[in-house]
DNA sequence: ACCTGAACACCGTTCAAGT
DNA sequence: ACCTGAACACCGTTCAAGT
């Protein structure tokens, strides 16, 4: 049999992908565990730990997505690495939330965030540079991949002529001047690609050798 | 006496401030409003529209920080709403993490991307990639905020020598060679000011005029 | 060491009833 | 039109008790 914890994680992030992060509660866990709710706690604090522990779950899922990749290509893996984030959120749509609205605390919080630092310390980013700009890296993956899969992006733009209807037309100019692409629909992996260009380049600009 | 409606959001926003989101449930709403549960329903659909309230309060809060500028400085009026929605998270932590957590769906939240639109096309930025950058630039400002305010920045580096300490040292090698940097404290302020300056020269390199 | 049962103080929401 | 009371099906967690 394997570890107990595992397995209430296994289920806990099952719960979460199929019924969405608001369902997985100790007591559904429990059941599914084939266990009453009180025996959770021998193996985890409580609900906070429980999540945690889903947040330990998605960094280790995250990890092996630059493992094929040698050091010295560090846009390579960079864009691993964000491409990873995407993947990830799509994978756990629910529980993926739960890296940006928490603290990351486990071990593999601060394994993806070496693989960065040496990513750009290879790039030749000076150091003071690197803790900022693996910060500005990792907002933009993580922030992309939440309001992607959380409905942020589109949701403005969704069904664009019904709602600019609402407005008089000169207080938002902006949607007036640009309806003609905002009745496109968006091609959301070639405009990660595009913001990825953007930001490798700044980089660049912060090289030295 | 003032809509009821608006009385229902103003404490369910105090109560997020003092207490978190977790403590602004119906029932706790209605208490303070000195009412049954059951009474507010007729003024909010459910608790997921309550929520909906909060985050058109928020928006609603973000837009005047550019009343002042004029629509013609750009630049200043990308910064201060870059700012403006930092400041907002400072604001209300708790409540501010609805906006990257649910789709945007208020009237004012097509506003504040309309002035994102007003302000790249003023800045001579083609229109295609006038939308992309839109969703960049407040993906950026949005995560940024939302990692400060949530502690997902600072944690994997809080009491960093104790947390080094528990990896072999060969397996973070990019926290090794910045150990000098990462004991050092970092200014928010001025971090998030240096990430402006850059995503402002990537627009540049956009603009045609 | 690991689990259970009963209990406490909470949730969101429905529904029928009151004024 | 607006509110209430009782009820239903849930929560997380504590505590004493079982094996």
């Amino acid at each position: 049999m394997m570890d107990r914890k595992q397995r209430i994680l296994d289920v806990a992030m099952a719960l979460a992908d199929q019924k969405g992060l608001a369902a997985v509660s100790m007591r559904a866990v429990a059941k599914r565990v084939g266990v009453t709710p009180m025996a959770l706690y021998g193996h985890v604090a409580g609900k906070e730990a429980l999540l945690d522990g889903l947040m330990g779950r998605l960094l280790t899922e995250l990890l092996p997505c630059v493992a094929d990749l040698p050091a010295e290509d560090w846009q390579a893996r960079l864009r691993a690495l964000a491409r990873g984030v995407r993947t990830l959120a799509k994978r756990h749509p629910s529980a993926f939330s739960i890296l940006m609205a928490r603290p990351p605390v486990t071990p593999d919080a601060v394994r993806v965030v070496d693989l960065i630092y040496s990513a750009l310390i290879e790039a030749g980013v000076p150091p003071p540079h690197v803790l900022r700009l693996e910060r500005m890296f990792s907002t933009f993956a993580m922030g992309y991949a939440t309001s992607e899969v959380a409905g942020r992006f589109g949701a403005g733009t969704r069904d664009p002529p019904d709602r600019r209807a609402q407005f008089p037309p000169n207080e938002i100019p902006g949607h007036r001047r640009l309806a003609r692409w905002l009745d496109r629909t968006t091609d959301w992996d070639a405009e990660f690609e595009a913001d990825l260009d953007d930001l490798l380049s700044i980089l660049d600009a912060y090289r030295k050798g």
